[in-house]
DNA sequence: CAAAGGGGGCAGTTACATCA
DNA sequence: CTGATGTAACTGCCCCCTTT
């Protein structure tokens, strides 16, 4: 059996004191028990797109007093984003595609007279938008007069909208602030919008990744749980055979060590402890006391350890190799240079 | 070099929309 | 009607960088 516990850097975060989201390996999962580990939210497929009509900006925006970036009304769209426009696929996040096939979305805006290129709308939609952004329009004409510090509404971005904002974070993670202005342009949304649904798209990003981070390590601390049980009764079998012959007949078990010497197992944690003859191999630096981070930076950390498996020789396949990778602190560590 | 200030990210939380 | 769920938006804090 062999036990990989890989996790790799992330892709995302672009700043050296943002945790980053690890890609997990798990060639540990044998045994039918593989994890598939995709995660990402895809973009909606184009067939979907084809119901739905392209939302604009909410009056709203005007009660808000707030630092947002103003923009012409009706200014058009930038077009040359680089980002990939509406990749198809057949998962959509369901909140969002009822928004328009409900054909309200509070985000739409009319009162430019649809003037911003890349916003096709039939008429029924458009009238029945445009009745119920009066309606949004008064109210927050209203919130204005009661000096804007009313409940803040709750927008939801049309499909295209969270289509394009998906695509665009696949490209990254994390914006520039001419990438977020481009977007907030290019999607009619206030850089603000576009900048808390980044924020609130990495953490959705990063606590989907815990959640599969967790799982993992609890199959493989199970797994390893067990081995190490079948192991314990294998130890405790050899050395009774020890006991009981004068010499082991097979399996070169004079190579085995002493038991006091060599091999101690920690009744509490069930960590094996390979003290002597092992103590170069990965699974000492491990669990004798050594952080993870030491097996992490250790040059031997991907690499098969060798002697705590061989000294068993091709019958004791199963204590390694195997690489114990602990995943990295979650939260932003202080920098190197404070 | 140190303090101040701004910008951005994150964790935690709230508020709202929607659905079963 | 109600609780659960998803998510937009907010708050407060921290870190980094630039300016003074």
């Amino acid at each position: 059996m062999e036990l990989e516990l890989s996790l790799g850097d992330s892709p995302a975060p672009v700043k050296a004191t943002v945790a980053p989201t690890p890609v997990l390996t798990p060639t540990c999962m044998g045994d039918g028990e593989d994890l598939e580990l995709v995660l990402g939210v895809r973009a909606a497929s184009r067939d979907e797109q084809d119901n739905q009509t392209t939302c604009t900006q909410s009056s709203e925006e005007a009660t808000q007093g707030e630092e947002y970036e103003t923009r012409p009304r009706g200014e058009a769209p930038v077009e040359s984003l680089s980002f990939p426009l509406f990749v198809p696929s057949a998962e959509t996040g369901s909140a969002n595609s009822e928004v328009c096939t409900r054909g309200f979305d509070v985000n739409t805006r009319l009162a430019d007279g649809g003037a911003a290129a890349g916003r096709p709308s039939s008429p029924s939609s458009m009238q029945e938008v445009s009745t119920r952004q009066q309606v949004a329009d008064q109210e927050a004409a209203d919130d204005e007069d009661n000096g804007g510090g009313g409940a803040r509404k709750k927008l939801r971005l049309s499909k295209e909208q969270s289509s394009f904002l998906e695509d665009s974070f696949k490209e990254h993670s994390t914006l520039t602030p001419k990438q977020k202005s481009d977007l907030a342009n290019r999607l009619n949304l206030r850089p603000r919008q576009v900048e808390v649904w980044f924020q609130n798209r990495r953490a959705r990003t990063k606590l989907k990744q815990t959640e599969v981070d967790c799982e993992h390590l609890k199959r493989c601390c199970e797994r390893l749980t067990r081995e190490n049980r079948r192991l314990q009764r294998e130890v405790a079998e050899l050395r009774g055979s020890l006991r009981t012959t004068s010499y082991p007949p097979l399996y070169g078990l004079h190579h085995l060590p002493a038991a006091s010497t060599v091999f101690r197992v920690c009744p509490s944690c069930e960590h094996s402890k390979v003290v002597a003859a092992a103590s170069e191999s990965f699974s000492s630096r491990v669990f004798a006391g050594g952080t993870a981070d030491a097996a992490m930076s250790s040059p031997a950390a991907g690499s098969p350890p060798s002697s705590a498996a061989n000294l068993f020789g091709a019958r004791r396949p199963h204590f390694g190799p195997f690489a114990a990778v602990i995943p990295p602190v979650l939260r932003r560590q202080p920098s190197a240079t404070s």
